[in-house]
DNA sequence: GATGAATGAGCCTTCATTCAT
DNA sequence: TATGAATGAAGGCTCATTCAT
């Protein structure tokens, strides 16, 4: 049985990696990864169809994981939503940044990867797929406000995805900018405290 | 000597900006910017020394009216220090958002450039540098107050930086969102209510 | 005004000529025609938009040219159909051969590029084009012959098809066998003979 | 030593012989076919030395067979010359068209992958090297025709090896065409009755 | 024997840039 | 000045064949 020689995937991965994080996902060449692993161009095309399915192998779990952290956090505001307790919903809404935070750093170069050097891929529109799932939810939760006869400032769909976006797109900053891990922690702080008096400003009759 | 063939000039540059609307920077192809403009690859390389070049010429005025118009205002906030209002200072430190966007839609497809083609070039980092520019003047402005003793609660510059981006990243969806000028004026007042309360959630003492 | 260096596209027609000759339409490498020519592969690509292109172009001036000697012939039968000379109609429906086979000798190389190294394009079929061009021209002659009652022995198309292309087969593998121009006439003259033979034997009543 | 796996073999050639068939030899790929197979481009390498031998194995017994039957039919001929019924030689010399047509339709398969997907392998001059084989038994058979005094009109080799070409054409469009076994059949009446008037228009003094 | 990973030459094509005219 | 032909490196990708397991 011809076994895959141990380690050549995680090689190209590798090498990939570094490729795409210095060149960008359309300036990378395969032949420059082939070269850098010591392996071969065929031996990538073994592995992946394709050029974008070696960028997708690297980015898809933690876009996937991203998804699903979104969707639990989501579940979470729910519970709270239906306990009622409305003066808490900035703090909880943002809890889970945090949480975030330390998720972004366990993958720090595959977020570096999705930010900064997936032009070309259908990930470039990363932060925006993330902004749109969170402005969706925010819409069922207004909705679940409404039903319940709870006045606010309704905004305008795209008012909130803009104010969402610039949310994330400072989450998401402390990549390109090499924070550490603690101190993106502690900026994550500033920020709940900074969108919190936000949110509350807007959206509070 | 012969003299460059009058609009000439000005047809590739309109044609180029199309080019590099429609498909990037880098995708964009000089061989098709030559022939939209019914004019010839030597053509552009006689005004411009290379592709990036030509990009330049699109963007360049913009990026300087811009980094003008920054710095007025900055000389506009020193006045407002000068005369040490501070409880106002949320409100006049963006009083020239209106103008700001005004100047956006004024040469939309400029910022759409700068904000969403200029992948490979050295304008990839528009955004940030803006940032920086106004994160210096933030320091600056700090430095005043803390010589004139006004107690407030000082911010690493990075954190200022990244939450000044999350700014300047939500007027610029605006962009890329194509609102029209009233809808991004109307956004621009929201946004105006939200990060006062931020600054001030933050920033005061 | 950049003007094309004299001689370049018929030498690299040339190469492409004998390239294609030698190893087939699928088998010839761009690379080696560029080589062969002493340019480059880019120059290819200035005057062909494809390498199909680059064999249409040695090939396309038959192709047309054959048509229009089919045309040509097609309106002459039906002049003669008109006089009502049946008897004669053997001869004179292939009195072109030797009009064909002088064509033939007078782009020998495009004759062989179509019926020998044409796999992957679209002139694989050449000969069952031709082919089928002259069974509908029988088929309009046979309509014509119903309307005047006369009396013959109607096949069905598929058969005529076959008859024809075999007619075909024998005239074009001159081309295969490298016969001289004056022993493919011969071998025309044979033809006429075995053919008219053939029909008679079939078709008459 | 290990046995090949019972059935590999076959499933491979079946396999091959789809491919080879949808694709032509030079299109198919090793990898779809083992892969077809549910087996390894490896299992292919030990039972055939490479893609063409593939090619070959299926599709030399029926080469073979061609040729025995041709060889065949070819004593048949030398006992009717020694009756000296040269008046029923057009009749005998295609008697055995129809025990031909029945061996292509029981190789249906073969005979289109050597008449329409052997190009690239050393079956692309198929047609020919049976018309080869059946010029130099009617050589033969003219040999024996002078022995004996019979006169007749002689063509040329080439000419001769043209009508032959062209008489197999038709044989070997009905595969082309699809044509079933009894319309192929009719078809091998009809070409008898069109060659035999052929034959007898140039070869009788 | 069987597997399929590994190879690497080779494919067609694109493109920014240079340069002869 | 203006042209666009010429260049040639580089791109992603395919494939028959070899070979270690």
């Amino acid at each position: 049985m011809a076994k895959r020689v141990e380690g050549v995937t995680e090689k190209l991965m590798k090498c990939a990696k570094e490729e795409f994080l210095e060149k960008g996902f359309r300036d990378a060449s395969l032949r420059t990864i082939a070269e850098k692993a010591e392996s071969s161009k065929g031996a990538i095309y073994i592995r992946f169809p394709d050029k974008e399915s070696l960028f997708s192998a690297l980015v898809e779990p933690v876009v996937q994981g991203t998804k699903n952290m979104y969707a639990a956090s989501e579940e979470e505001t729910y519970d709270v939503i239906d306990k009622g307790f409305l003066n808490q919903i900035y703090e909880i809404s943002y809890k889970s940044i945090a949480g975030f935070i330390n998720y972004i750093y366990d993958n720090f170069d595959c977020f570096k990867l999705l930010l900064m050097c997936s032009d070309g891929t259908k990930y470039s529109n990363f932060v925006d797929d993330i902004v749109t799932l969170e402005v969706n939810s925010v819409e069922e939760f207004w909705a679940i406000l409404k039903q319940k006869k709870i006045e606010f400032n309704e905004l305008k769909t795209e008012d909130i995805h803009l104010l969402i976006h610039s949310y994330y797109s400072s989450i998401f900053e402390v990549v390109a900018h090499d924070f550490t891990r603690e101190r993106a922690l502690e900026h994550a702080h500033i920020l709940k405290t900074f969108y919190n008096a936000g949110w509350r400003a807007i959206f509070v009759i």
